[in-house]
RNA sequence: CGGAGUAUAGCGCAGCCUGGUAGCGCACCUGCUUCGGGAGCAGGGGGUCGAGUGUUCGAAUCACUCUACUCCGACCA
């Protein structure tokens, strides 16, 4: 892509409306821009990182066989009167009326819209294990939206549910969605840590928040070190095999948010050396509820035994909208956003210092061809701008590689790698770029951990 | 929903106290010069001063009402 014809807005005075630096740095960087209190358009930029982060999640969804599907952002108030949630949800739910003031609702979620479709269908223990899950807009009207995209009133969800004939078969449908969380966090930069949540009315120990650290965390999380550097399952896990000594060795080490810390385990179950009291942001969670909605809503399978029972069901949310500044919370400096390689709106960007200049032009077109032939995903930067002020959008924007060539380095046959987390640069023959940016980028890409 | 603020050009702000018909920086447009860390010079365009009502000869400025947005708290993917 060529910045000249590209739709980048980057701001160079940050907008007095943003308080956190996620929410500076994606104004900023022209990611998005607020229309209404908790309501954002995706600009390009932003829309590209977001629908990285959406691939990742549904690659690591269908690996461990959950099947994507895509149900309605509006949703009939009669079903979640069966569920009596239309009564019990409040004023968080927006609720709106069609011209034949039949009564609608703008989903905040799809529990019983799922429930709906599975008892239309599966009538037989023989068609369970079953986990459908879709990535949609929703809405929940927050008293109070906040921190830009990371607490918007409208948000892309991935919510996955599972349908299991019995408890046990449900706990092993929450263990695959326990791992996949862990490989899908790790794909994109993010080091998650499961911390034990709170399961509400339900009881039972299965509920697991999936926390990233950072400092400025909206709850104080505390945990054992060990769990920080802990290596992922690896892509080859066998997702219809037994999962959980995976999820007993992760779950074996203590971590828990203010809500659910009992300070005395903490530091019974934790050595000295070893507990982390940090701040954390939410960007999972997952659910087991038993037969919560299908039993009002009539979802039941028959059994081996010929007896009619409600299915088991969990539910496994990750908010797409608040992972991608959540991400930037995690990663970014003074300068602007880091990019991890797998979720980077581009992989390099290629800054030519003297646009304009017929040699130079000609090196930086020879280069951008050769780096797309590559099959880098490459910005390039070919606008009449200072040096300064490309290096600048560079940094803010957050793109992993610059690929800097000028005039000066070209007299002498060089181009310049300059890697945007280390701020290290490195001078190499001018024929040598692309492999090295290649040899750079592909690694990190992390779609085959 | 309680408390506190803000609203003047795309963004950041001054002007308001003490009423006289709107200004600065960045961005934008034109030309020339520049070109390795947000360039220089010259010229130029852009604003129903959040909305309404009132006071006044005259309102961005004073008064009242409303709306939007932000921050703190309670709530939440």
């Amino acid at each position: 892509m060529r910045l000249s014809r590209y739709f980048l807005p980057v701001l160079r005075d940050v907008p007095k409306e943003a308080e956190i630096v996620s929410h500076r740095l994606m104004l900023r960087a022209g990611m998005i821009r607020q229309q209404a209190s908790g309501l954002y358009s995706w600009l390009p930029l932003g829309y590209k990182v977001l629908m990285k982060v959406q691939k990742i999640i549904e690659e690591e969804q269908n690996r461990s066989g959950a099947i994507e599907l895509l149900m309605p952002t509006i949703q009939s108030a009669d079903l979640w009167r069966e569920s009596g949630r239309y009564e019990a949800y409040g004023k968080e739910m927006l609720r709106i009326e069609d011209r034949h003031e039949r009564e609608f609702l703008y989903g905040p979620t799809n529990e019983e819209m799922v429930t709906d479709i599975f008892r239309a269908y599966v009538k037989s223990y023989k068609d369970l294990p079953l986990n459908l899950y879709h990535i949609q807009w929703k809405f929940r009207d927050e008293v109070r939206p906040r921190f830009g995209t990371m607490r918007s009133r409208e948000f892309l969800m991935k919510d996955a549910y599972s349908f299991d004939i019995t408890k046990d078969d449900a706990v092993r449908a929450y263990h695959r969605m326990f791992v996949a969380y862990l490989r899908t966090y790790a794909r994109m930069g993010l080091t998650a840590i499961p911390m034990q949540a709170d399961t509400g009315p339900i009881g039972g120990d299965l509920s697991h928040e999936f926390i990233i650290l950072a400092d400025t965390g909206e709850s104080a999380v505390f945990c054992h070190r060990d769990l920080i550097e802990k290596p992922i399952p690896p892509k080859d896990t066998d997702f219809r095999g037994d999962l959980s000594p995976i999820v007993d060795d992760w779950t074996s080490l203590y971590a828990a948010t203010e809500e659910m810390v009992d300070k005395a385990a903490y530091e019974s179950a934790v050595p000295e050396d070893k507990r982390v009291s940090a701040r954390g942001i939410e960007v999972g969670h997952i659910f087991y509820f038993g037969t919560k909605y299908s039993a009002p809503m009539k979802a039941t399978v028959t059994g081996p035994d010929g007896k009619d029972s409600p299915v088991h069901m969990g539910s496994y949310g990750v908010g797409l909208t608040r992972v991608v500044p959540a991400i930037i919370e995690a990663s970014h400096d003074e300068n602007g956003i880091i990019w991890p390689v797998s979720v980077a709106p581009f992989e390099a960007v290629l800054i030519n210092l003297k646009a304009g200049d017929a040699d130079t032009d000609a090196a930086c077109e020879k280069v951008y061809a050769e780096l797309q032939a590559a099959g880098i995903d490459v910005l390039y930067d070919d606008r009449d701008q200072p040096a300064g002020s490309k290096f600048a959008t560079a940094d803010l924007v957050g793109i992993p590689y610059q690929i800097i060539l000028g005039p000066r380095g070209l007299k002498s046959g060089e181009v310049e790698i300059k890697h945007r987390k280390s701020g290290e640069r490195e001078t190499l023959p001018l024929s040598g770029g692309v492999d090295r940016l290649r040899s750079l980028v592909e690694p990190q890409r992390m779609d085959d951990i």
